[in-house]
DNA sequence: CGCCTGACTCGACGTTCGTCAAGTAATTGC
DNA sequence: GCAATTACTTGACGAACGTCGAGTCAGGCG
């Protein structure tokens, strides 16, 4: 872990994308590559879209591990990932602990990769 | 590399969000992941922005490699995983090879993690 | 309370990744 | 043809990553 994940800098206006405005710091580069890192994984970008899935209800650590076949504490590693990056959001209620994606997240990380946005 | 990249298949009709459309199943997964992987690093983000910076002539790996401080033959091997994700093309002339941006690459890859797509 | 279940942490392992130095191709100019 | 320049390939090294088993923590329930 080469650094700390300020939860995706809700602070900056990352309205147009940072990375097709011009050339990007190294500071700005490990940012976003960071949060690219955290989606950049098969396993990753399945429980983010089973989690997409049920973004009303939520799921549990416990039905997703069989769902993409790994042990729960992989996919308790990965959680946390997509959690360090502001991806999704987990909510504890009992034993049990429920995720949710986090929109916002997803549609700042799309905004700086995409090359025509506004 | 465990698997090769088909120039992020133009063939399917990618317009909404693969992820956020339902689970993904195994295969999808893992070409989504390469694509992200291949933008998932400091240099490449750097790269990529210095390329889209100069989209309408083009940047050669001579100018690009001390722009972001590694060597050339670290540069080489970046834009070789930029190039096949799709993100850039790099066309010969003469001795010096330009890179210029890929916009459908970049495109395709915001709408696959868009999750409110169309 | 004691026990169980679900989620997480820790340590270890094998693999992949980023980097460089050195060597190879390709192309231009003398 | 030969030298020079630019781009890429190869091999090697250390660091980071994904995975698991075992252990730990936190909440229900008998």
């Amino acid at each position: 872990m080469p650094k700390a994940l300020p939860v995706l800098d809700t602070t900056a206006p990352v309205c147009c994308s940072p990375m097709a405005a011009g050339p990007v710091d190294e500071g700005a580069a490990l940012e976003i590559a960071l949060r690219l890192k955290a989606l950049a994984d098969p396993v990753r970008v399945r429980l983010m879209s089973l989690i997409l899935a049920e973004a009303e209800l939520g799921v549990c650590t416990c039905d997703l591990a069989p769902a993409v076949g790994v042990t729960e504490a992989t996919v308790s590693h990965h959680l946390k990932q997509l959690r360090d990056a502001g991806l999704v959001e987990g909510t504890r209620k009992g034993t049990n602990v429920y995720y949710r994606p986090n929109a916002d997240g997803l549609v700042a990380l799309c905004r700086v990769i995409d090359p025509d946005c506004c």
